[in-house]
DNA sequence: GTGCTAACCTATTCAGGTC
DNA sequence: GACCTGAATAGGTTAGCAC
């Protein structure tokens, strides 16, 4: 089974999430009514329970489920005609085969989930990595700064105030600012700038999660 | 506009399998 | 027997169609 989508996966387009709640664009997926066939009517009741006898819940052969995993890789929506064709193919009722596509459906966007957490994690480690030496780049230039400035003063006859309440952040800024050139640009800024995220110099210092302008689609 | 129907969804239940 | 997984159910939303 493949619910890690390591083989060929119906891959969501990455500059939205809108996939997670919307497989076509549609409020509901797929929801295209159709005239029902005599064999779907009825699907809501349970097939194992209509005969009086409660049968038991089966688990689906490794063949079925094969089947089932290749029809989903081809098409994560199940349209009425592929329904029948796969509960003739797999003797199962066609309720049971659109109830495996929902389950499956599931299982796919927790993975996806999973998966962009782990994305958005590792993003935001690079970020407070490139922060962490960027606040140690500056304490050490102005380490360097006071002893110059220390330097010049004496001669002058006093000592320049450094306030310790700046902060790293706005020195940070201001240097990159007044000299973009010369630092070139951030890891972070070529991000923003291939359009991956949008952050701006203000969102550097706040940030405690990727502030990835991605669209949340209601459900 | 309203009612019906069939598709979808999430949350939950329950049974089979594994340790 | 506890825990996990997956099949199935319950209940809700949405959209197309007929009236």
């Amino acid at each position: 089974m493949d619910w890690h989508c390591t083989t060929k996966p119906f891959v969501p387009q990455p500059e939205t999430l809108s996939f997670f709640y919307n497989y076509n664009n549609n409020p509901y997926p797929g929801v295209e009514v159709k005239q029902a066939t005599l064999l779907e009517t009825g699907e809501r009741s349970n097939p194992a329970m209509d005969n009086g006898s409660k049968e038991k819940k089966k688990r689906l052969t490794s063949k079925q489920i094969e089947l089932l995993e290749r029809s989903f890789q081809e098409e994560i929506k199940l349209d009425p005609e592929r329904k029948m064709k796969l509960s003739r193919e797999l003797c199962l009722q066609p309720r049971q085969i659109a109830v495996w596509f929902q389950n499956r459906r599931t299982r796919w966007k927790t993975k996806q989930l999973e998966h962009l957490y782990d994305v958005l994690k590792h993003q935001y480690d690079v970020i407070s990595n490139e922060k962490q030496k960027l606040q140690e780049e500056v304490m050490k230039l102005k380490a360097m700064l006071g002893k110059e400035q220390g330097f010049g003063m004496q001669r002058l006859g006093g000592y320049p105030e450094i306030s310790g309440e700046e902060t790293v952040e706005s020195t940070s800024e201001g240097l990159r600012g007044s000299n973009n050139k010369a630092w070139g640009k951030s890891n972070i800024e070529q991000v923003a700038d291939e359009g991956l995220c949008s952050l701006s110099v203000e969102d550097y210092n706040t940030v405690s999660l990727p502030l990835c302008h991605w669209p949340i689609v209601p459900y």
